[in-house]
DNA sequence: TTGACGCGCGCATCCGA
DNA sequence: TCGGATGCGCC
DNA sequence: GTCAA
């Protein structure tokens, strides 16, 4: 490759660090002649989500330990308790597998009353949920939640920081990517699963509902109706719990820390290739 | 090593009518 | 001004 | 890029 190409190529993804550059934007920035993230920094056409993307470019990077995980979502927990205690919340993703380190923290989040109905509703009139806002807003006033990313009716994308001092560090603990997503409660524990994963186990799980003639997906199991011409998605099938998935499946239940497909089947491809 | 494959959605922003 | 298209991050 | 063969 020559010189020129290779610095091209070592921007692109110099840029791409940047949560909220992707190729498009990253070839717009070379092509403007920036050669560092500091040029990037001077451009004043940064979309919000670049700019807290900028701002904690290195933070980002970091692996969040279990514990900090830990304490991070029991203040989610006991904030919005303290708000309404029919708030209800899970962290999902590689947290709830038991991973020791996470990249950021996924939160679902139910409440009886956002059902739906409630969300076709919010959808049609382009109406806010006061449900995700009211969280929201707690948590800020708090100052747990320090920068946004993204903030609609059913998703809040951000950042948050942990109080005080890091004793691992002896700094201010980092700042770290937070999500938080709120599903009709209904596609609770189908919603739980999928954002779960991990990803070959949903790519799994749905490819087996379809051979099985339903459709998985986050929103829940359905029975496809066949006619002549066309597919479409039938009924909903009651799920009430993780396991009811598993079963109508005719797959053995796995626990959250059994989930972690994507090791296992590279370790076993590995083992065969020796 | 090779070839098949990877979905869809929420939100921000841009663009053209 | 508004609706559709595009970019992005995400399991 | 990932993954199965």
């Amino acid at each position: 490759m020559s010189p020129a190409s290779q610095e091209e190529t070592n921007l692109l993804n110099l840029f791409q660090r940047v949560s909220g550059i992707g190729v498009v934007a990253a070839k717009k920035f070379v092509d403007k002649g920036y050669k560092s993230l500091e040029d990037l920094s001077n451009d004043p056409n940064l979309t919000h989500h670049q700019c807290v993307g900028l701002k904690y470019v290195d933070e980002f990077e970091k692996e969040i330990p279990r514990d900090e995980m830990e304490n991070l979502l029991a203040i989610v927990k006991k904030t919005l308790n303290e708000i309404d205690s029919r708030y209800n919340m899970e962290a999902c993703g590689s947290f709830r597998r038991g991973a020791n380190i996470s990249g950021d923290l996924d939160i679902i989040l139910t409440h009886p009353d956002f059902t739906e109905v409630e969300e076709k509703v919010v959808k049609r009139h382009k109406a806010t949920t006061p449900l995700l806002a009211q969280a929201v807003q707690a948590l800020e006033k708090y100052g747990f939640l320090t920068d946004f990313v993204s903030t609609g009716n059913v998703k809040y994308m951000g950042v948050c920081q942990f109080p005080g001092t890091d004793p691992r560090s002896n700094q201010p603990y980092l700042h770290r990517r937070i999500d938080l997503r709120f599903i009709p409660h209904e596609n609770y524990y189908t919603g739980l699963l999928a954002w779960t994963g991990d990803d070959e186990l949903n790519r799994i799980m749905r490819s087996r509902a379809k051979e099985l003639g339903y459709t998985l997906n986050e929103y829940g199991l359905r029975r496809r109706i066949k006619t002549e011409t066309e597919e479409t998605p039938g009924e909903k099938i009651p799920i009430n719990s993780e396991e009811d998935v598993f079963k109508k499946l005719g797959m053995p239940y796995m626990e959250p820390h059994e989930r972690n497909l994507r090791g296992v089947v590279k370790k076993k491809y590995l083992m065969y290739e020796e």
